[in-house]
Formats: C-alpha cells, structure tokens, sequence
DNA sequence: TGTGTGAATACTGTATACAATTTTGACTTG
DNA sequence: CAAGTCAAAATTGTATACAGTATTCACACA
C-alpha cells in the first residue's frame, strides 16, 4: 500500500470508530426525540447500561451531554429524567427557527452563487421526484436537504449549527407535517418561488414565501403538541 | 425549627450543593472562555484531575459538556483539545448574534409591556451610574443586564437561552469594547434611542440603532482577534 | 546523519468498586 | 388506621482499576 491509501484507509477505520459513550448518547437521544422515552421518565443508569449492555461510565457520559442539550433534566443526587416539553415551549422554539430562516434567506440573498441557485433547484426537483414515491422518511429528508442548502449558501457555519440544533428540538414532530399529502404539491411550487427570490435577490419576496412555506409546518406541529396532551 | 424552616433550609443547602462534575465544568468553561487554556492546548485529564483534586470521573464528564458546547475538540482515543476559534467563525458568531437581537427587537416590540419599559430605563440609569465609577467589569455587567432585558421582553425564553449561548463564545472579548472609554457615553444615548424606539413600538428604528450599538463592539472584536493572532 | 523498529511510557476508554444520599417499606405507636 | 421511625435497598456521585491504543525515545542499521 502506498502512504496515501495507507492514510485514507485508517482514516476510514477513524471514521468507523465511536466511543460507546456517543453510541450510548445517539441512541438515547434518538429515543427521546422520536418519543419512545416518555418526559418526565426516569434515566436509570444501572437499567440503560444493562439494556445496551455497557457500564455506567458512558451511559453517564452521555447523560451529560442529553443534559446540556436540554433535553434532560438533571436533579441532584436522584438523576436523570426525560425533559418535559411545553406547548410554550415548542412555540418559542418555532418562533426562533423562523428568525433563523430569515437571517438565513438574508445573507443567501447576499451571497448565494450561480453555483448553488443550481444546486437548489437541482434539489427541488429532487425533492418533487420524492414526493410522487411517497415514502414518508425520504421526502422529509429531501425538504430538509432543499433547506439545508439555503442555510450553507448564508456562507456562515455557525448559522448551520444553530438552525440545526433549532430544528432538532422539534424532531420528533417533524413527520407530520408531511405526511397529511394533500398540500405537498405547493411545497414544490414554494420552494421554486423561494429560488427564484434568491435569484433576483429580492430578500422580501423571499421572506414572504418562506413565511407561508413554514406555517402549515407550523400548524401541524401544534396541532400535534395539543394532540399529545390529551 | 419548624417544619416551613427546615425545608427552606434544605433548600438552600441544596442549592449550593454543586456536582463536582459542575464545579470543574465551570471552572474549565471559564478558563477556556478567558483565553487562559489557550486554543489548541491539550485537555490532559490525569493532569487536570491532580490540578483541581478531584478523579479523573468528574474531568471526563465536565469534557463532555465543554464538548456538545464546541469549546472542546474531541479526537478519538487522543482526547480533549482546546477548539481553536478562527476569524471566520467569530465573524460567524458576530452575525448570528446581530440576527438574533433583531429578531428579540421585533418580538419585543409587539409585546413589551409598560412595565418592563420602566426597568429597561432603570437599567438604562443604572448603566450611566456604573459608568462614571470606571470598574470595568461592572459596565459590561450593566450593559449585559440592559441587553438581557430585551431579550424577556421577547416573550421567548428559547430565544433568550439562544442568544445567550451565542453570545457566550465571545465573552474572551466581551470587556474589550467597554475598555475604550471614549464611547461610552455614547452607548447610554443609543440605550435610550433603542428603549424610545420600543415604546413608539418602531421597529425600522430600533433596528437601525441596534445596527450601530453594536458595530463598535463588533469593530473592536475583529480587531482583537487580529491582535490575538499576531 | 538519517531512518526504521520496538520497547517503555503516557493517555484515553471502559468497567468496577466504594461512599454518600435518597427512596422504600415494614413495623411501631398513638 | 394514620403517622412516624428506622433499617434495608436502590441509586447517584466519585474514585480507582484495568485494557487497549497512541506517543515517545532510544538504539540499531544503512
């Protein structure tokens, strides 16, 4: 083997590796977000690490993590538990994320190149492509992929991570939205608008289309919150 | 002592009751946010576990915090490293940040009440008062005070929590601006401008002064962090 | 002098052990 | 039967032990 592949090939084995600490960490969290751990339920460090069947040092670990996150509760010297999730709560949440699409769509309008106004579209029809499969999963994530664009062509990293982990707070709502079909086509037609708003620049355009773009979202996920409570 | 009492008392001593995990958390943020652990450095656990008298359990989950933050890089079977913040990112962070004051301005306006107007006026004299006594660190503190409370008047405690974070991974610099002492009084005016602005519920002007009143302080970070880098 | 090799060392990753605190539940007592 | 009490069990918080991997450095050899 040559020093080259050598490198590329143990980068890959890097790659591979995860410390069963983020493993434990990725699995509750899924857990939490998709709803399968319940707020308010207990995090038992002795009961996961049994169930995934490591030690406690790394189910504790990444409890810390959940913890920072937000998405734990820590009381001292009793532990863990699920955080609770308010109706407030997922409306403020709502709220910020629209903020952040609109910094987003602003400073896209800025910068945003030949190059990726393509690559949108190239992702749009992707998205409609999708969208006549009806698998569910994919199509969520073919809208996500036509938004993570716009969020990359902002040309700020930090606005990325900060819309993203926005977004993942209402993770476990995200389906829904997508899955009462009988809007999905003008999704296809607004994101063709939003294009062509970046294309002439013409960030108010934008703003507004993205407006009514996120508000059925918006609708859904509400009407999913006051669902659940009952 | 009654029962009412003793439970207060239990209280209180439950909350200063810190984790140790929390206290050696805090104290690495701080020193890494204070430039003393510089970028780049090692997080070396044995080291720092004889360092602050405790075991290695505690550093360990302390990182993994620091870690979700991103004030730490993880290599895999390495460790922990300072993260070095570039440029760019701080750019990054800068604009984020003057994103999201716009979006608590707009909130604010629909929804501060006249309550919350007054302690923004206090808070405003408050600042002018801490001004004239030169102590540095209680200037920013009383600018940050007057910051926050638009942030609540937002309505949005995820928004709060939100800008917070942001603005906590440019806290290296946060005294710098205030350090020049020549535009000081100027900041009490725009205050004011910002607060006028918000009663007239104008959200065109709040915007445009909240633009200004904190170019300075974006100015003198760019220039920081250039100096930093020499 | 430069380079490869391997043992020694240092460090992380994971598991286990021990200490301190909280919770539980049975038992007592009014 | 309710309320209080106390010991046992469960659980978290912290320390230590052990295993595996990376790093370093000395030494051999070209």
């Amino acid at each position: 083997m040559q020093d080259a592949k050598i490198e590329e090939y143990l980068k890959l084995n890097m790659n591979d590796y995860l410390p069963l600490r983020d493993v434990v960490f990725n699995t509750l969290r899924q857990a939490i977000l998709k709803g399968e751990l319940e707020p308010g339920e207990r995090l038992m460090e002795v009961t996961l690490a049994n169930k995934l069947g490591v030690s406690r040092t790394p189910v504790r670990e990444a409890i810390r993590k959940l913890e920072l996150e937000g998405l734990v509760l820590m009381i001292p010297r009793r532990g863990a538990e699920v955080a609770s999730i308010s109706e407030k709560n997922m409306m403020d949440v709502l709220e910020v994320r629209e903020g952040l699409e609109n910094l987003a769509l602003e400073l896209a309008c800025q910068r945003i190149t030949p190059d990726q106004i393509i690559e949108l579209k190239r992702a749009n029809v992707n998205f409609e492509n999708t969208l006549s499969q009806g698998d569910v999963i994919a199509i969520a994530e073919a809208d996500e992929h036509f938004h993570e664009l716009i969020y990359k062509a902002s040309g700020n990293e930090k606005l990325v991570q900060v819309i993203n982990n926005i977004k993942e707070q209402m993770y476990r709502y995200r389906l829904e939205y997508i899955k009462d079909a009988k809007g999905r086509q003008r999704l296809v037609s607004e994101h063709k608008e939003i294009v062509g708003s970046l294309e002439r620049k013409d960030l108010e355009s934008a703003k507004r289309v993205m407006h009514v773009h996120l508000e059925n979202q918006e609708e859904t996920v509400k009407k999913n919150i006051q669902a659940v409570k009952k």
